[in-house]
DNA sequence: GTCTATAGGGGGATAGAC
DNA sequence: GTCTATCCCCCTATAGAC
């Protein structure tokens, strides 16, 4: 599942197989099919381990007690971690590339995902902006959407001008938001 | 050309294929080979076509002589246009998506087409910061990454949680300039 | 310029031995 | 639980007839 993950932040769902992920553990392509019979479901699997594993940091009273602004320096540095990892990409934007040619059952796990995410950073912009640190007009919805899809657009757009223009897209997200 | 165009923003570069292209056609994917020996070549003419098509768009005086608001509406309605065809993808995101696949020529014009988008974003954003009409801190090459990235993962992020998403994304995009 | 036919490779998935 | 062997499909690409 650690290499399935990878691989899908860096080829995609229909850029990696079986035999990539065998060959990386020394075994054949069939031990793997023993544990998840089908790509589909090994990579559903990803996806709810990816989802679950953010519900547990965002419920961490350690992440919980954080001021606005430290929420979401901490969530920046997920995706500059990302990044930092030999130029991965979010899973969320990795799978909605791909979205048109996934089973329903990926679709359903990526909208959800995308979801979350969203509505963790939604809920900690409202928060920042009543508390007076973030300044920002319109729906926080908006402004939440803006900032995710960004988040996803810089990580690929990275991978073309290179990591330079990634962390250019973060200082100015923090320039927006506290001027 | 128009197909692979196409079926690049809908299925990415490795979603789709000669016999794809065939059937729409309808003739043979031997007949595709005979104009276009490989894919590489076929998907490079694409993206070539789609710069130049830039390129006459920005250099033209209709374009030239609007408003930096003017512009700005006119790009984002690129996006939008590109959205409500089939919920498609912009073609820069679609190729940096599966970047660590692509052959070294489709690598080195979808950096040339991203640096093309950007460096036309940045001068009207800075064009109309100058006269007044935007308000943004920071370098407009930061900017304009940052709204690039969020137009391109925004097509995507529509996928998975529909339009709605997208258009919220771009009064945001408004909102932030404007006020 | 398009066709039929085919080579050659990779992918997902299964059967049965160990 | 993992192996070898295999099936079947789709893909890129080419050869040669028409």
């Amino acid at each position: 599942m650690d290499l399935a993950e990878s691989f899908l932040q860096d080829k995609g769902f229909n850029g990696f197989s079986y035999a990539h992920i065998a060959a990386e553990l020394g075994v054949k392509n069939a031990a793997i099919h023993y544990h998840f019979p089908s790509k589909e479901e090994l990579v559903c699997a990803v996806i709810r381990r990816y989802r679950d594993r953010f519900q547990l940091w965002i419920n961490n009273s350690r992440i919980k007690k954080l001021s606005p602004r430290e929420k979401l320096d901490w969530f920046f540095n997920i995706y500059v971690d990302t990044r930092g990892d030999h130029g991965k990409v979010c899973l969320a934007g990795s799978l909605e590339t791909e979205f048109n040619s996934l089973p329903a059952s990926l679709r359903e796990q990526t909208e959800f995902l995308t979801r979350e995410l969203l509505a963790w950073l939604q809920a900690t912009l409202q928060e920042g902006r009543e508390s007076g640190v973030f300044h920002f007009g319109g729906d926080p919805a908006g402004k939440a959407a803006l900032i995710l899809s960004s988040l996803q657009g810089a990580l690929q757009m990275a991978r073309a001008l290179g990591t330079d223009k990634f962390h250019a897209v973060v200082q100015q997200h923090k320039q927006d938001l506290l001027a």
